[in-house]
DNA sequence: CAGTCACATGACTGACCAGTCACATTGTAT
DNA sequence: ATACAATGTGACTGGTCAGTCATGTGACTG
């Protein structure tokens, strides 16, 4: 979708364009994010970036693919643990890899999630394409987990699977607030506060919530181990 | 915030007004959301409005406090199943609360969702603290539960409430996309397609899912009745 | 050096917006 | 009927925006 002049453009150039794109782009919702600023920041002329992309919307879904390419790039880089570990295990892996890309990659995490969840005027277009999508994923590993024996085939697979992307969607959020996490210092790469390992505790609380629910567990009966490190 | 203008106002004025207004922030995100339409709409002059409200931001905010409002007043006229059946059967109703009351009243759900879930640039007025009442709630509930021996303690309390908070707040969602409703024939107010009867079970699934999780339970232990009707 | 191509420029257009204000209209009390 | 207050009006201001286009620049080519 963009233009060729821009796949021309020398890398630090097209570097430079993408970055303040995409902090404009994450910043603010579709209506609000502006080419204005985006030049304004650049010092670069307004038409340059018609030489690019063909508009407004050209650009902006651009950012989108981008993002997804990223973080499936970002998710599969890190290679999900071993499947005899069982589902509670790739949950948790699901929910951490989650919290991590929107940590190292939070302006990307942003575009995708505004575009998951805010409203630019194209929800009809590639974005429910991009929501079933991952939404397919997950569905298809609830089933495995059916399959295999350790999820409730009683669930609804549909309502699971919705329930289950907006959590995972959703938990990289909870952190930043519970954390008290300054989401500009993120945003500009300071995540040395961060302390993953510090925060593995959470993402287990949470597999734990999404595995067992809300109910006390009569304390004998364990099925699957909450209990794991790593 | 409304001027005392506005409060004088002849009843079927204000009611007319505060339809067009509200249409028009469902409908739009804060920023798209423009006063030029609604009295387009009206047809009456742009003056008027700031007869009534300060600027925009204050007829937003009006808007939200009027719809968190009519939520509460919803909620509270169905009256809480009694607390002897326990909590599953309580996180069924507010799961079922707040899904009827998207569908009664989608567009004032809308600007709930919007005001928590979007950006308007007030984030850190009354909208957090909206947020945080919301999720003293749940957490309030939580603990009841906890206490009454029905919920797990070993949960993080602050995790769960912001899921369930995430949840309760999204049902709806789910329930207009896997129902295949048309969002424009609910605004419209025809929601006879409806079956509230016919979709109890669903609110079953979920509920179920946030008791009990995805782990499949050996059938001979059950804590907690997932068989209930009403 | 002339010609061509790729890219850059920024003033400009038409559109939309929030908010204002001098003036007009309506209602009410005397 | 008169006066006064309350409410309504819409053209106007200053601002922002996406997108255009005629012109400029620099590099490479024959």
């Amino acid at each position: 979708m963009p233009k060729q002049t821009f796949l021309n453009l020398p890398e630090t150039k097209r570097k430079a364009f993408l970055d303040a794109a995409i902090e404009e782009f994450a910043g603010r919702d579709y209506a609000s994010a502006s080419i204005s600023h985006i030049v304004a920041q650049l010092g670069i002329a307004k038409g340059s970036v018609y030489q690019y992309f063909e508009d407004k919307r050209d650009l902006y879904l651009y950012l989108i693919d981008l993002a997804s390419r990223e973080r499936i790039m970002f998710v599969q880089s890190a290679g999900p643990p071993d499947s005899q570990k069982g589902f509670f295990i790739y949950t948790q892996w699901l929910l951490e890899m989650g919290a991590r890309f929107g940590f190292e990659h939070p302006r990307l995490n942003q575009i995708i999630y505004r575009a998951m969840f805010g409203d630019a005027p194209f929800r009809d277009d590639m974005l429910r394409q991009m929501k079933e999508s991952s939404l397919g994923l997950i569905r298809q590993i609830i089933m495995q987990g059916i399959a295999a024996g350790e999820i409730n085939p009683d669930l609804d697979l549909d309502m699971t699977a919705y329930l289950l992307n907006l959590i995972t969607n959703e938990f990289g959020n909870y952190l930043v607030s519970k954390l008290a996490i300054d989401p500009q210092r993120l945003i500009e790469g300071d995540y040395a506060q961060l302390d993953i390992e510090a925060t593995r505790g959470i993402f287990t609380k949470a597999a734990e919530f999404m595995w067992h629910g809300l109910a006390k567990r009569s304390s004998s009966i364990v099925e699957t181990p909450s209990s794991v490190r790593n």
